[in-house]
RNA sequence: GGAGCGGUAGUUCAGAUGGUUAGAAUACCGGCCUGUCACGCCGGGGGUCGCGGGUUCGAGUCCCGUCCGCUCCGCCA
């Protein structure tokens, strides 16, 4: 421990340069722990315990006295001298370290009640966490998140600045929008039975500051989805939200991925590996069975449909004929050694996604053939295919092959999440970080429930080189000038260039099944604006939760937001949402059928 | 909307097959010890077993419903 780093831990009030040992210092805080011992009382100051501990000496009767009543949080201010621990007391393993602080005088800032829970128990469950955050706050791991948090946002902040970049704020009472997620909606006292809703994004906002010539915007901002909740999705959550004018994709991807790199260095002192890998969803689909794979996996699914031509058994043969079917392959290295039960645990794991089975094969010996193949399913397949199968994965001695054989958006998500289970199961991550760019996306794609277009990215993302007549001909061949940014399976940031003529946003909307009455009543000012001259711009928007908790190593977003909301999109700790008064209802022009009071069940039914 | 897991002292948990007064650790309070730092020793207080109903002579335990928390599917332009 240097004399530097406890001058800036204990925030030392002795003058800069001055001598630590024998310097007098104040300190305030939390008490940790107080400990009575050889006639001598000892206080650990939270977050101070890796400096020293504070000792009170009997001599001074009416400070040792007032030392005596002192407890665990309780909030105090200490003034003494620094000191070297006594000969035969220094433990240098221990986190009081080598010297202690002899107070000369101390005031009790204000007294505390025995916390809710131990701050040095790791296993407290959320709940609890959630309900008494503000004591939780204290542990030294909740602060070095929430601090990791604000330093990664400081990066980025300070590289936009450096670029010109301007922060602009966007409203938060804005209006419905009639795609994608569910709308947060605020009733409007002064215009009866109409509602604001809070902000998905700010997508059509950074837009028209683009049409109005504010070239390069950013902000940090708070988005709403009211959506269900997930370890890596709360129903509010802050974007780092990017637009630019005059810039193109590749100009957009560099300078992102410059700022990312900066950022996580800053942030951990980790190099990200550059330039990130570029994949095209295509590509991903068919080797990952995912838009958001997890490079650190060495583990990919190949292509097999094709060698199922001529093989009777359906469950392969079926697929295989099925243009919206696929039949693939993961080999796993080293698989062969799991169990049964394992294999039952996995088979059940991809029903979730819809598998109907998980077929494997167990490769026990490549020289031998048929022979050298353990499984189930070999006896249904002919020997130029399990030839074939054991070519294509370069199976070897000790491998085991997963197949997944039905529509391809099942076999997709079925081996796409068998394929990070296995990974984590058997340890098989290689390296600590690794982006990359996801692109090419389709404009569009078929949705079966509602028989129609649906955009894969939204209704602004440009089409890449087709007119506007092209894309009315054949909206399922068009490709998005879109981009998502992939780290470590996680989707952290996504964009697009944004479409800036008239013609073009039409052909989308019709595409899309989007009327121009309705859309001239959605979208109408964005037509608007796109009329008098609207330049190329383009820009992308990070998920600063999911950054914050991949860049801490935290399992869960809810770990680096101060005050987050639990599955039910509830708040522990105010008991948000919560009732109101039926004077403010009336305001609102709202009335309940049920009476408040009845409302906590969950029957009541609001109506306007 | 659906699947799984969980809910018992302030906290973390244990309580096979239903059976006397529901336990442990830790925290808290009191005493002792005294250069301790997960200190140690002795003692004490602390429970609507999430809630409601049912089965039973008897329910923390079995059944039904419900609420809450977590993970996941659907959903998340």
């Amino acid at each position: 421990m240097t004399t530097a780093d406890i001058m800036y831990r204990t925030h030392l009030s002795a003058g800069v340069g001055a001598p630590l040992i024998d310097s007098t210092i104040t300190l305030a805080g939390w008490v940790q722990r107080r400990r009575d011992h050889g006639g001598v009382i000892f206080v650990d100051l939270r977050d101070h315990q890796g400096i020293t501990q504070v000792v009170f000496d009997p001599d001074d009767a009416a400070l040792f006295a007032q030392a005596e009543r002192l407890r665990n949080e309780w909030v105090i201010q200490i003034t003494g001298r620094v000191r070297p621990r006594p000969e035969g007391t220094v433990n240098p393993n221990l986190p009081s370290g080598e010297v202690e602080v002899y107070v000369s005088e101390m005031q009790v800032l204000n007294r505390a009640e025995p916390l809710p829970f131990q701050l040095d128990d790791e296993d407290v469950s959320e709940e609890v966490r959630l309900r008494y955050r503000y004591i939780e706050m204290r542990r030294t791991q909740f602060q070095g998140r929430l601090k990791q948090r604000a330093r990664m946002i400081a990066s980025m902040r300070r590289f936009l600045e450096n670029e010109d970049f301007l922060e602009i704020e966007t409203p938060i009472l804005t209006k419905a929008t009639p795609e994608g997620a569910r709308d947060y909606l605020v009733p409007s006292r002064t215009q009866e039975h109409r509602f604001f809703a809070l902000p998905q994004s700010p997508q059509l906002f950074k837009q028209l500051l683009m049409m109005g010539g504010c070239n390069r915007y950013y902000q940090i901002a708070r988005c709403f989805r009211d959506e269900d909740l997930r370890a890596d999705r709360q129903p509010e959550f802050t974007q780092l939200d990017i637009e630019t004018s005059f810039m193109g994709e590749e100009e957009i991807k560099q300078m992102m991925e410059a700022m990312l790199c900066k950022m996580v260095k800053e942030t951990t002192g980790d190099e990200l590996p550059t330039p990130f890998p570029r994949l095209n969803y295509d590509d991903v689909m068919a080797r990952y069975g995912s838009d958001k794979p997890d490079l650190r996996n060495p583990l990919e699914l190949v292509e097999v449909a094709d060698l199922m031509g001529s093989v009777e058994f359906k469950v392969f043969a079926g697929p295989a004929a099925d243009p919206q079917g696929r039949v693939a392959v993961m080999k796993v290295p080293g698989g062969n050694e799991l169990t049964r039960k394992q294999i039952d645990e996995y088979t059940a794991f991809v029903g979730r996604y819809g598998a109907r089975g998980l077929a494997y094969i167990k490769v026990n010996d490549v020289s031998a053939g048929r022979e050298g193949l353990q499984s189930p399913i070999t006896k249904f397949l002919p020997d130029d295919a399990l030839a074939g199968i054991v070519e294509r994965t370069g199976a070897a001695n000790g491998d085991l092959l997963f197949f997944g054989a039905d529509k391809t958006d099942v076999v997709n998500a079925a081996l796409g999440a068998l394929r990070d289970k296995v990974a984590r199961d058997l340890n098989l991550l290689q390296g600590k970080w690794a982006p990359l760019w996801v692109e090419d996306w389709p404009m569009f794609e078929y949705d079966a429930d509602s028989k129609r277009w649906v955009a894969l990215h939204h209704p602004f993302t440009a089409p890449r080189d087709v007119t506007a007549g092209e894309l009315a001909a054949a909206p399922e061949k068009a490709r998005a000038q879109a981009y998502d940014v992939v780290l470590n399976g996680f989707e952290i940031g996504g964009g697009s260039v944004r479409i800036h003529q008239p013609e073009m946003q039409s052909a989308v909307f019709t595409a899309l099944a989007i009327e121009e009455t309705e859309a001239r009543e959605k979208f109408g000012f964005l037509l608007d604006a796109l009329k008098y001259g609207c330049p190329p711009h383009g820009g992308i928007a990070f998920g600063l939760d999911r950054l914050a908790m991949l860049l801490s190593g935290a399992d869960s977003i809810r770990e680096v937001i101060a005050f987050p909301k639990t599955q039910t999109a509830s708040c522990p700790l105010t008991e948000a949402p919560g009732e109101v008064s039926e004077a403010q209802l009336r305001d609102l022009h709202i009335r309940l059928r049920v009476k408040p009071q009845v409302a906590a069940d969950g029957q009541a039914e609001v109506t306007a």
